[in-house]
DNA sequence: CTGAAAGCGCTTACAG
DNA sequence: CTGAAAGCGCTTACAG
């Protein structure tokens, strides 16, 4: 079998009728007659002709791709929307071009310009930063960008996570509620939104019940540094009763690590509370108490403002933060009075 | 600012050159005098331009995209493994056009047409087969494909897979040395090269030490089946006291059911291994034994076979099975006198 | 509804 | 080394 390119001129010489014909028919939208329609679509059918969407690409001025910056798929919520991204957008006739940002490297510039040589009809930054000196040059490519679970001051640009903050304060008042002596907090990376927002609103939903982190470690996001986080938490006269981590991922580091390394039981010793609720939260080893991200949602937003403002430049940024439940497992005392 | 799309044509009349000349200076391996070279340099970057891939794909007749089709990110296997083709492949000035392989409606045809219609210049297809229908389709369309983590028969088609009947053979040895009194296997999804041949693996070795496997149950990869396969492999009057999990998906399944539903010991009263060494194998509450898959070395195979086939497109397939040891862990029982 | 023509932004022989 | 010209496979005004 050869290898064949078949073009759209070919066909129209097969079907005996004009290239612009074949390619009406292949463009929904435009006018064919039945009968052309049905020459064409024969011919096509013979010859094994698909259009090109390269050259499609080329004379329209739109790839229908999109580009998805992405980083730290240890943290299984990445994969997931990765997936549901995907399926939402080639439901819309868009495709996925897929970059690792390699923040060990810090290499996000480098690729951010190829993304933009393949002429992306837009950006979507899951969990990463992007400079400004980034966004000028999206902006100025005309190419909008909306990050995922993750938000930044500049109002200008769109953003969709869940309520962080909100998220943060329901699982102060859930810890406080239990009354524990101590309260830890394991932060992620301090440079993340995420941490930012979720430790606001875990500060203020304890000020509210009259309490206060007591003892602070950072785990940056990452398994080593929550061990070792974790460690150092429980090294002194009083350690923490009662721990929220800033990500679900990190909060089985410390499960881990304090059943397995300090020989403490959770949630008899400590109470352990995480946010993201990915899959691995609801395994039985786990049992994680956590913030559910409502993924799905955050999705659909998400696609839906970049086509928005695929479709008309002037549509205004949006920053859009979904509330997500408290989902209470075993990993977690129950409040005092409760069952 | 503008959204002014520079073209070559606006660089070459800055620079005073032809765009013949700006196009040799953004061609690597195209003759530029030095003279031209920085004329042409400096007139791109004061008006920021960069060469569209879209044309360059266009003309050229290379797109320098290649297509991965992916399903089955539950397994933490998958993300790992695309994070490592999207920087092996960006590394040779590739990119990655992502497919979700919906293999719950099966929509693999329509995703593989629309990957040709973008004229990647290559396929890795990651844990889904793919028919000889749509082999036939890549073929006639001259795109290479490399099967990634599965093989098949036809020895037409090429495959980077770890050597999974050795790594069957690997567990089978060690569980028979433990001399169990019952010897369970948790099979994968059956279509599943990798679950054939692990198990092949396995019933090979274990047949050389004179044992069998005692209890069989589907596990078909997925969580909730694998919980039913481990309630109704335990449910019999003498249940296995060591079980082999065709990967470590199923094998965390099986670990947690066994201890918090059925109440038993792991590896006291059963013995567990798995099959993948996905990073929470390592982790403390399942602290898995397990055969490693070495992810590095079949990413850099299939990266290698598959440019190879793009770069001569009579480059013979290869089926490449690279060994993976076996990294033993507290899930399971050491041998007879074993440490 | 339909066809001829121009053009999308590049690269690549072909001359010089 | 360099430029003029053709062409990659399409879509889209423009006439008819």
């Amino acid at each position: 079998m050869p290898e064949t390119k078949v073009t759209s001129a070919q066909v129209a010489t097969l079907a005996g009728v004009s290239q612009s014909a074949v390619s009406r028919v292949f463009t929904n939208g435009a006018s064919a007659s039945e009968k052309t329609s049905k020459k064409v679509r024969e011919a096509a059918l013979k010859l094994g002709y698909r259009p090109n969407n390269i050259a499609r690409a080329m004379v329209s001025g739109k790839s229908r791709m999109i580009g998805l910056v992405v980083a730290y798929l240890e943290n299984q919520f990445y994969p997931q929307a990765v997936e549901k991204l995907s399926a939402a957008l080639q439901d819309q006739g868009y495709h996925i071009l897929i970059f690792m940002a390699n923040t060990a490297t810090g290499k996000i510039d480098d690729v951010l310009d190829e993304i933009l040589d393949y002429q992306v009809d837009g950006i979507i930054a899951a969990s990463v930063a992007l400079s400004s000196h980034l966004l000028d040059r999206c902006q100025s490519a005309g190419v909008p960008v909306v990050l995922f679970n993750r938000s930044q001051d500049k109002r200008t640009l769109s953003s969709v996570t869940s309520d962080n903050v909100r998220g943060g304060h329901k699982v102060a008042e859930f810890i406080a509620a239990s009354q524990p002596a101590q309260i830890g907090y394991i932060a992620g990376w301090e440079g993340a939104s995420t941490q930012r927002d979720r430790e606001q609103g875990f500060v203020q939903g304890l000020a509210n019940a009259g309490r206060q982190i007591d003892v602070r470690e950072v785990g940056n996001f990452h398994k080593d540094s929550t061990r070792a986080a974790t460690l150092a938490m429980f090294d002194r006269a009083t350690p923490p009763d009662a721990v929220f981590a800033a990500n679900d991922h990190m909060a089985f580091v410390v499960m881990d690590t304090l059943r397995f390394e300090l020989g403490l039981s959770v949630p008899n010793d400590v109470s352990v509370v995480g946010y993201d609720d990915v899959p691995t939260a609801a395994w039985l080893s786990y049992d994680l108490t956590t913030v559910r991200q409502p993924a799905n949602q955050m999705v659909a937003q998400t696609v839906q403002t970049l086509l928005a403002q695929i479709n008309d430049a002037n549509a205004s940024p949006r920053q859009i933060a979904i509330d997500g439940p408290l989902i209470v497992r075993g990993s977690a005392r129950r409040p005092q009075g409760s069952k």
